[in-house]
DNA sequence: GGTTAGCACTCGATGGAGTTGAGTGCTAAC
DNA sequence: GTTAGCACTCAACTCCATCGAGTGCTAACC
């Protein structure tokens, strides 16, 4: 048996109507909504074919088909080819970032509030993650008598701030002095070169010991992967979907979602793909057997990616979704790779 | 009618009970489980006249008594008159803390978590908001050609950084220079005070008017208040209790610790109380009819008032939770006022 | 050969009747 | 004041009949 074209119209059409009812659909429901011109007996006899062919599934016997994961595939897939990604909802996207914000997390915190708020499903927005970043400047401010702080500039622009204990009687010049002098060492090492190169430092300042050491020990700390910033939104927007009905299966994934760690793992997947649409058993995860992931990335000025998704149901409006991750992303990039005055440097053509 | 201490031991006993199991409780189990050595019928009488004078309710007739808000008022404030807070999970609290953190956000993500995991309710940890920092050291750091960062640190240890542009020919040295001299005239300014001494400033110091413009420009925003960071940990929790069962309390429950604005609210409260129970309805909160509130604030070295607060079912488990909460506020305030080496400066007797 | 009408069949959902059992209020006796 | 006893209430549960959406199959139709 072979896939036509006619049997794919239904396909498409029972897919349309589960993602907007949820509820099993029959033959009937096909014949009379969409293809008017088949009776309820026609498109049985498809969808029975449909069903052998995998891409049906039937809760009992006299209930309606259910689209399985299959069929999801094909239909994200053949859409995607299509290119048919609508801009409905485009000017909202724009509206939602023209106040100004610059600090990093808050931007993120505050994707995930609209993206969550635009889609109605649950949003996660990763905060980039890239190639080690490389010293650019290293300067230490006075905080009070025998603290610092130690502020870290990179060319990704990541500044690593922590407070560092010093010598009473540094004042702020001699700070400088050492902070010249640090920087000209270090400029272009990366993290782990810095703490290389560290000892031999300490033997040629030798009266800052204290300083230098108390760095040494920041660098070394900053060397391991900081865990990335996860902001998640519209987490109780799962729970309208009937699929949520289930106390058990809600609680499930809402602890999920609060596990941040094991979140930001999921949704960066496999690799740094611009676009991926993962489907029930596709995400790998066995909590979210019945859920979709949408990913998309978005980049920074150093050449950083994050990622940005929305998980929902398996009946996802996944054109919706896509095009929503779409402007979104190109959104995030155009205001992280613009300028401070907010004139972007390379501005993403878009649609 | 009065109350007496026979009534008084009945009423706490039925409390206790329902707190455990959240059914509503008969005479039989009160005189099985707690006062054996009455019989049914006289503790029904009793419960008679405690649901005339308001302490319990009767959802039907033929069902048992459950506490009401008066009830849970009365048992918490004889509790904590009695002193009677346990400090069965000390260690535990303790042991949560020992990996070292730093950053005030993750210390406040951290708290959350950890409160929300030892409680079973949901969490929530509030930021400190104090007084109107004052200025303590200016210093611009190079980033780029053409952009620097700010470093602002007040007395409250509260540094905000953001970068602003400037001129391309500016070097290091230069931007020291025109640190030391802004840390010489604003130290001990407020934010307000600093925008009205920038104009004079600009004047004086000409030729460097575009750094000092953005540096006015970053004062005068950084003066609104800025939303206090909120950190919510375990509403999945909140799922487990049979009280939330109705999936549209859960969703609206859910979506009231989403919007972390009104949430802050909610929880700071009224005033900063060092401690306050609030029941039911005394939340203030129609949403929250049902739930109660426990908060304990926590302070930073500027003297700055933090807000930790335990949400959970009016059956709440009061006395672990306030000596949960009770610790934790120790703990935290501990943790925030030590000085860099881990060492407390005024550490709070425990217990 | 594809399409359609018709019909028997399946099975979840809905709703009413009956039963159970926990719990109460009241009364009379201790 | 305490208790035993009893009638009464009412939510929760089970059982059962009914309903209806939907299917599969067959025979007729174009």
């Amino acid at each position: 048996m072979q896939m036509d074209e006619r049997k794919m119209r239904i396909l498409r059409a029972i897919i349309d109507d589960y993602i907007l009812t949820g509820v099993p659909v029959g033959s009937r429901t096909i014949s009379r909504k969409y293809e008017t011109s088949l009776s309820s007996a026609t498109i049985r006899n498809e969808m029975s074919d449909l069903e052998e062919l995998g891409f049906l599934d039937q809760p009992h016997v006299s209930a309606g088909r259910i689209p399985s994961a299959k069929a999801y595939r094909l239909y994200v897939d053949s859409m995607l080819q299509a290119g048919v990604i609508p801009n409905d909802s485009a000017e909202s996207v724009l509206s939602h970032f023209s106040g100004k914000i610059h600090q990093m997390e808050d931007v993120i915190d505050h994707a995930a509030r609209v993206l969550s708020s635009l889609t109605q499903y649950t949003a996660v927005v990763l905060s980039p993650k890239g190639t080690e970043p490389r010293l650019q400047t290293i300067q230490l401010v006075p905080v009070s008598a025998g603290s610092a702080l130690v502020v870290i500039v990179t060319d990704q622009g990541v500044i690593r701030d922590s407070v560092i204990r010093i010598s009473p009687d540094m004042d702020g010049d001699t700070l400088y002095a050492i902070s010249r002098t640090l920087t000209d060492e270090m400029r272009g090492c990366t993290l782990t070169d810095a703490c290389r190169k560290m000892p031999e430092l300490i033997r040629r300042m030798e009266g800052n010991d204290e300083v230098l050491r108390g760095l040494y020990g920041y660098f070394s700390e900053g060397q391991r992967p900081r865990s990335p910033h996860v902001a998640v939104g519209g987490t109780s927007n799962m729970l309208s979907y009937p699929e949520y009905s289930d106390m058990d299966k809600a609680r499930t994934f809402l602890s999920l979602m609060e596990t941040h760690d094991k979140l930001a793992d999921i949704i960066r997947g496999n690799g740094e793909l611009a676009f991926t649409v993962r489907i029930g058993p596709e995400t790998g995860v066995p909590e979210m057997v019945d859920c979709s992931i949408v990913t998309a990335t978005y980049s920074t000025r150093g050449g950083q990616q994050g990622t940005i998704g929305v998980i929902g149901p398996t009946r996802m409006r996944y054109s919706r979704v896509i095009s929503i991750l779409n402007m979104m992303g190109h959104e995030l990039t155009d205001m992280l790779t613009a300028d401070e005055d907010g004139n972007p440097e390379n501005r993403n053509e878009r649609r």
